[in-house]
DNA sequence: CTTGGGACCTGGCTGC
DNA sequence: TGCAGCCAGGTCCCAA
């Protein structure tokens, strides 16, 4: 499940390989891939033009191009994606494939088909919606005391929405609760001025642990060429239901959060009801 | 504004 | 052993 690590460490590892490599082929396996344009269109656009840069915002993955446009990509649950060179046995589930002009292959695989590639002109029209960067300078503890203020929902919630905050998904809203020792239904806006900041200084810090471990290989996720990430290891309390608290000792418990799978330590993490 | 559900998907797991 | 059915959770969309 590519959240933000995992889409730093796969730029990371793509832009020394592929900045100022040019496309010769694109092959859709699965067209279904395919938002925006027509599968035909995307294909044909993308032939002849020159990769410049690769950046990521929240989980989307964004290559300029030599004509302007923007190549936008999105692993969704199972996607990742294998640069190899173009002899290379094709993986499994392999549904789009990016030839370079350098006898590599950049291939899109993706199990559940739930990943999906945009060639558009202007990247807002795809990420335009999404929140703040985490790890910007311009994320301070008051910008995300802010937003908690602003909505009466579950904090777990809100860390999860990409709207309000780009890049955070499952795993890590629930290593920031809990090295924040928050609950995960509490109210964003019950949450105090201490409590936003040590939030803000867990969402960082766990962030960025799990890019320096090169991301969590759990599931189907793994770097371009192959290497495995490390970070699931350190998870605290993510996918581990029923083990111990390494603070308490306590069980760790496992909810349903807006229809998601949300692990907790129920002593690190009281149910509290700030100021009411 | 908030919440819940369904849709998209398929391998892996559960239970009979 | 086989197979139906549920589950995983990122994102969008619709309804209450």
């Amino acid at each position: 499940m590519p959240e933000l690590p995992e889409v730093e460490n796969i730029k990371n590892d793509l832009l020394p390989k592929v900045v100022g490599h040019r496309f010769t082929k694109v092959s859709l396996v699965w067209t279904g891939i395919v938002r925006q344009p027509s599968p035909e269109e995307f294909c044909r656009s993308l032939v002849g033009q020159t990769i410049e840069d690769v950046r990521r915002r929240g989980k989307y993955l964004l290559f300029p191009l030599s004509s302007n446009e923007v190549l936008v990509l999105h692993l969704k649950m199972s996607g990742f994606l294998s640069l190899q060179p173009n002899f290379a046995q094709p993986e499994t589930y392999t549904r789009a494939v990016f030839h370079l002009d350098n006898g590599r292959e950049l291939r899109f695989c993706d199990r559940r088909k739930l990943g999906a590639m945009w060639l558009v002109k202007d990247e807002a029209a795809v990420v335009g919606k999404l929140g703040p960067e985490p790890l910007a300078d311009s994320f301070t503890p008051e910008v995300l005391g802010k937003l908690l203020s602003q909505h009466n929902i579950p904090v777990k919630a809100l860390l999860c929405d990409q709207n309000i905050i780009a890049g955070i998904g499952n795993m890590y809203a629930d290593e920031a609760l809990f090295a924040a020792r928050i609950y995960p239904l509490r109210k964003a806006k019950d949450l105090s001025g201490e409590e936003a900041k040590n939030l803000h200084k867990a969402i960082r810090q766990v962030l960025t642990a799990a890019i320096r471990q090169g991301g969590a290989s759990v599931d189907t996720y793994k770097r371009p060429e192959g290497e495995l990430g490390s970070a699931q290891f350190y998870f605290k309390v993510a996918h581990r239901g029923g083990e111990l608290c390494h603070n308490c000792g306590a069980f760790i418990e496992r909810t349903i959060v807006r229809g998601r799978g949300t692990y907790f330590c129920p002593n690190c993490q009281k149910v509290r009801n700030e100021e009411s």
